[in-house]
Formats: C-alpha cells, structure tokens, sequence
DNA sequence: GCGCTGACAGATTTCAATATCTGTCAGCAC
DNA sequence: GTGCTGACAGATATTGAAATCTGTCAGCGC
C-alpha cells in the first residue's frame, strides 16, 4: 500500500538528480541510482534502455526547467518590443543564476547536454519558436520590420549567444556584462524596430 | 658560414609549428622539438623559459595571422558600414576556412590558446578597438548613430561571437550558416544606422 | 667568455594488471 | 503473468610501477 515504493521514471529521474549532485558525473553509476533508490540496477533498466538515454532524460528536464517560464512570458499580451527585451534578460537571468549558484551542477548538466545533442536541438527551436512568435506579433502590431520573423528570430538568438551559451559563462561573472548585455540588446531592437 | 644552424626564436617558433602538426598537440614533447632543431633540449630552454612560454607563443603568431589582414581593411579609405561588413566577413572567412582546411590543427591552436588566455584577451582587445575605429569613422561620416563607439565596438563583437569564437565552430559547416551570417550583419547595421 | 651539451631530480605520462561497471537474461516471488 | 533480482560476459575505469618528460646547471669546446 505505500505508494513510495513504486518505481516510476519520474522518480528515477529525481533521484538520478541527486546521485549525480553527490557523486558528480564522472562517478555515478547506474549502480549508484538503483542503490540510492533501492532496487537492483536491472530495475532502472526497466525503464531506462541504457545509460546514455538515462542522462539523456535528465538533460531534458533540465532544459524545460529553462524554456518553460519562457514560454509564459512569450504567451503574456503587450506590446512586442518591451516583451522581446523581457523574454530575453530572463533567458540570461536563468542561465547566469544556474552557474552562480551551483557551477559544479551547471558543469553536469552542460556535459549531459553535449551528449545529448539532439535534445538540445530541440530545446533551441523550442526558444527560437518561441522569438519567432514574438516578432510576428511584433510585425502585426506595427512595432517591428521584418522580411522573415522565423530568419530573424534566428538571428537574435545567434546574436545574444554570448549571454546564453554555456561556452561563455565564464564571462557572465565578469562585471561589464550587465552593460554588454544592454549594448547588445538595445542595437538589436534597434535592427528590428520600424522606422 | 652556414647561417642555417644559427638558433632564432622564430625559427624554433616555426619548426615547433611542424612538430605540433606531425605529433599532434597532447605528444609533442620539447625534446621533439630539439630534435628536430638537431640541438639539445636545453637549448630551446635557452630561448623560452618553459614549455608554457613556447606554446603561448606559437598562440600568438597564429593569432597575429588573423589580426593582420583585418587591421589592413580597418585602415583602409571608405563608408563605414561597409567596411565593418567586409572586415567582420573577413574575420568570419578566416576563422571558417582555418577549421575547414585543415581542423586538426584547429583544435591544436585552440587548446593553445585556451591555455594562453592573456594573449588571447589581448588579441580581443585589439580586434575590439579595430571596430572601434570604424565605427567612429561612422558616426564622423554621419552614417552611425552610436553614442559610444567602444561600447558598441564590444557589442558587435559579442553579437557576432557565434560566427567567429570557436567554441561554435562545429556549427561553421552547417549549409544554413551563410543565411544566418547575412542575417545578424543586416540587423546590426540597422541597428547601428542613422535615421 | 660564450653558447651548447647532456646528466640529473622531480614531475608527469604510459601501460598492463586489476577492479568496477554496463547491459542481459534466466529464474524467483507474488 | 508481472515485475524484480542477481549472476554473468564484455566493456570501461582505476591503480601503481616503469618509462618519459621538464627544467636546471656544471662543465666542455670553440
């Protein structure tokens, strides 16, 4: 009758979070998982292929922690420009955050997202989906002039990687950046605005 | 008489260049490097206090390689906006094609210089204050309106970090590249333009 | 004297033996 | 039947001894 002994892949995936906080990447093993939740190994294979798809689905919710709130401020009415400029300081937000706060998970979940690479191309077509929206509504409300929003809305994400790669965090602590992060933005919305 | 045997920094500098390229990075040992000098290893330490010393140098010739040809264009007569088009392609062509012809060595020079971070924040510097330049030349021209050029030098900068830092250098093969590059480049320069 | 050599100490890397892990599956418990 | 276990084979990681490298310097040859 205790529900807490049913072994879910959401539980799975919890407690994985917490081995790899303890144990760090390079140590935990699915050994190390099925002990924390006690089971055998064989258990978490059950609903995990392998290892690789193990880390893959935690990659993966790691990600949709980032996109989700994103995905609300792109849903909010309001003229597009100021939205546009709040969606992306809270994409930097999010991501500086996470690696002031807890570098060495941040390192985890970066090297989970390398090998999980086509699940990080989804989660940035997810974003990119996500601006295009935007700037098409930019366009209708007469804010923004734009050939193409889905070029565009590349573009600005091509053009704002410095604030939301993890290969640049490194730079995020430096104090210019908040300033290089205005400079950026204010010559972007400049680029789109109509005129 | 034979002026050959005679033991220069550049000449170790280049021969050290063709055992990094023959043994690869991680196995080119200093005694390599003498040998193939046909002097002993105490003579190269002769010339360059440590290994460090060495490689950080060799960073810096390949860098001052791409500097070079774009401080010819900076300098050059001429619109701004499009000389930064031209420099800021320049540099991206450069960087494409070093990875593409030949990415071993890419990689080699890469490491290198992640090691030798000062001379690579230098080299930022001063591809920076190119910007600068004709970015100021804009504003004179009547062509940009910027209220600081510095500051908007280290925002194209940043903005542009996708096509040439080379941390996104597996991306440089994608066929969509050329598309995103025309791109940022147009919304940059509306950003930058007067009005 | 000047520049190079080569032996050396301590640091680093290599390599092979050993231990641990991944992924499978026959069989057990419910 | 369903879901878990634990022994197993092959793959991967760890370890410590041996080999190699870095950086120094006394001394040799010109």
């Amino acid at each position: 009758m205790n529900e807490a002994v049913v072994l879910t892949s959401e539980r799975i995936l919890e407690v994985t979070e917490d081995v790899l906080r303890r144990y760090g990447l390079a140590k935990a093993t699915v050994v190390d998982v099925a002990r924390a939740l006690d089971v055998s190994h064989g258990s978490v294979y059950r609903h995990f292929p392998s290892k690789a798809s193990l880390r893959e689905a935690v990659a993966k919710r790691w990600l949709e922690r980032v996109s989700k709130p994103l995905a609300q401020i792109a849903a909010e009415p309001g003229p597009a420009p100021v939205k546009l400029e709040r969606w992306l300081r809270e994409l930097f937000d999010a991501k500086h955050k996470r690696v002031c706060e807890d570098p060495e998970m941040f390192a985890t979940y970066l090297t989970l997202a390398r090998e999980a690479c086509s699940v990080v191309k989804a989660h940035k077509q997810d974003l990119i989906a996500q601006v295009e929206g935007i700037i098409a509504e930019g366009v209708a409300q007469g804010a923004f002039d734009v050939a193409d929003p889905k070029i565009a809305a590349a573009a600005i994400f091509d053009a704002t990687r410095s604030f939301h790669h993890p290969a640049h965090a490194d730079e995020w602590a430096d104090c210019t950046c908040s300033t290089r992060v205005d400079a950026v933005l204010t010559l972007l919305l400049r680029g789109l605005a109509a005129r």
